[in-house]
DNA sequence: TATGAATGAGACTTCATTCAT
DNA sequence: CATGAATGAAGTCTCATTCAT
């Protein structure tokens, strides 16, 4: 980060030319995915937006807090719009798998973004201190309030932990993005949600273990350890 | 000019003083680590390594092949014990489940090298071209295969796709030991792994939906905790 | 690393203050002709120019091309300060003569180009593949041109091969100025012009196969000594 | 050079493996000639030489000490063949034709060392203090020697001066070698030299205005500066 | 004699950031 | 509001030379 002592003693332009700042973002959204954090240059942000190297200076503070400010309004507009959804949707169940494909849906619409996000923002301490990060941590808090309602009510199992629960979910959906940018994979996230959330559902051990459960339970009495075990 | 072309005459000690190579590899991957790769400087490895700086050429390329280096024997060294383990591992459910325990060991037990491992080399195109790497693919073709075998023997469900869990599994890791980095936590990576393999192999769902088991219930009054633990 | 990795986000200052740039070039010749290339350090030439290192870079790719920049307009503008003498002179022995003269009296008049273009240039492969390179080329080819157009007017012999010629004499003109900055020596290139000129034009070997030279001799008793300065 | 302060209270072994010091010298001239002075590397001439780095220390002061050791025996071995030939050759005309062409012939002869000479030798400053320059230097004398010997006994114009033809037949060559290697031509050096001899000694001038000169002077009385501006 | 590991000075180059206009 | 020229800190990397062994 800081080349130059950062004085801090900035005015932040409010309101200045809305429509350049925006452009400026645009192109960072663009520049930043295609070519990652320190590899992107203000240069280039600028040329691709139209605008000066000076002017970026005025709508953020410097380089980082540009990066910062791209997930922006797309954030908490994905947030909200998952509230509003949420509303209709009985059944934690149903309402997890809501949260899972528009998660998938968001990064698979907006492929830049996703990069920044998990690609560059996942990395980044300082991203943690931020105020766009609270919107990540309430789209967070979301799913594990979702979860912790589907214990509630029985649709889940009782013994698990909501908080593994979702590192499980953002870690595999952004591991699939990964996947995706490093090696240019066409790969398709929709699709993928389907068979992360059947996994996630159900788990991967086969079913015919159950009824014969039953039997073998009634009949041999088995040891409880080597069913653990097994589970 | 000069200092850039570099046709050929380099000059790579090729054994060399092993202890100070190692010193090396040491003190970067603290530095690394501690910094991340751009924010870590030559100067700071060299000195923690009590070297010049230019010695450090002397055993790698550059600063990225020094970060490329750092996995080195530590990763198949991890991989060929693991292949030694699983052979007197009966099951392919108990091998996976062996494996993601080794996985997080080796990371609960090697801090900067799993700081490294998920939060840069991760994120390097580059790295996937390289030696060091070939040793990752084929411990991901590991898992791959223990996968596979537990769906051919009954294991695991026949629909499930063996690259979405491995997906999951990695995902799940990386995410929870961003985790324990990002926010500095005490996070018990080996606890951790308990209930990520519960999820895993079970699901989140709970059973109302597997009519052979209410059957059980009824039959034997099992315990509901134990159904749980199974299910 | 990244700072070489170059791909395209260049800036490179087009229009630029060309006052400074001037400055840097002016700055560069004196230190390069002082110090050779290898020598020379941006540093030294950025406090000549009153400018910082970094500017330099704006203005130039690298240490190579600002040393290949320095030729420049003064090349060009010798080139076609040449086409227009010609046009105003009969015969290509005289034609001839004016470009050696104006090639010596460049050099004298530049001795930081002179040295540059000698010492330097004319040992740089790199520099044959410059734009700068084609001002030479041109220059090289109005030589050929005349030595032609004198081997065909009958002025000059016909068995001489016009590229031999102009390899004697940039090659002789070369030899001198080099001998000029080896020795420190105040030589007087233009003084050196006309001895050059009669030894080309003339040749080295008496007039014994010349009867009438020796006529000549014979009938007007010239003063030796103003003989040897005519010849 | 030095990037060390040279504390120069060297032992310069005299005796030593004067094989291995051969080798060296050999190792030095081809990768000089190859890359030039900066970009040659001592570690590759150690390689090249199947000697240590160090060892090139023990026979050489520095970097540029070997390269000032290369011409060697060579040059005053060259100088003594001259010497021996020009005994039984008689007419200045004669001795300086043996002369060019010898000097020629060296070069084509051996491509490094004309490599070395004409590329990197003839720039360097320093080589003017070394001893091996004295060898070059009494070379030169010799050319001298024979075309002031050619002026006195007539074969060569009065007016000449010794010091520009050897000018010219140095540069000239120079430039013939320097053409040579920068565009890698596949140049013959051998017929160049005829057509350099036949220029340098005859000139370029076809013989018809002779006559009508002396025609001229007789009747007009032609002015002085008129009759210099002709020849 | 010979080695080659180690040094360290210093060169080039990049680019975020500032500020005069 | 906007520009973009200018800065300068900092970093990577090279390689001649030394010296302990």
């Amino acid at each position: 980060m800081s080349r130059k002592t950062n004085t801090s003693n900035k005015r932040k332009r409010v309101r200045g030319n809305l429509v350049k700042r925006a452009a400026v973002l645009k192109a960072a959204e663009k520049v930043f995915a295609q070519r990652g954090f320190h590899e992107a240059t203000i240069s280039e942000i600028a040329t691709k937006a139209g605008v000066s190297e000076g002017l970026i200076y005025e709508y953020f503070t410097n380089k980082e807090a540009l990066l910062f400010s791209i997930p922006g309004e797309k954030s908490s507009r994905f947030r909200e719009e998952n509230l509003g959804i949420l509303k209709y949707v009985d059944g934690a169940a149903n309402k997890l798998k809501i949260l899972i494909y528009r998660h998938l849906e968001l990064f698979e619409l907006n492929p830049d973004y996703a990069n920044i996000t998990v690609m560059i923002l996942r990395n980044n301490r300082n991203f943690l201190k931020t105020d766009e990060y609270k919107v990540v941590r309430s789209s967070a808090q979301l799913t594990i309030d979702v979860i912790k309602e589907g214990i509630e009510n029985g649709e889940f199992r009782k013994g698990i932990d909501p908080y593994t629960i979702r590192s499980i979910i953002w870690g595999s959906i952004d591991s699939a993005v990964k996947r995706k940018f490093l090696y240019d994979k066409k790969f398709d996230l929709l699709a993928y949600s389907e068979s992360f959330i059947d996994v996630l559902f159900n788990g991967i051990l086969a079913n015919q273990d159950k009824p014969n459960l039953n039997l073998r339970v009634i009949v041999e009495h088995p040891d409880e350890s080597e069913i653990s075990d097994i589970a």
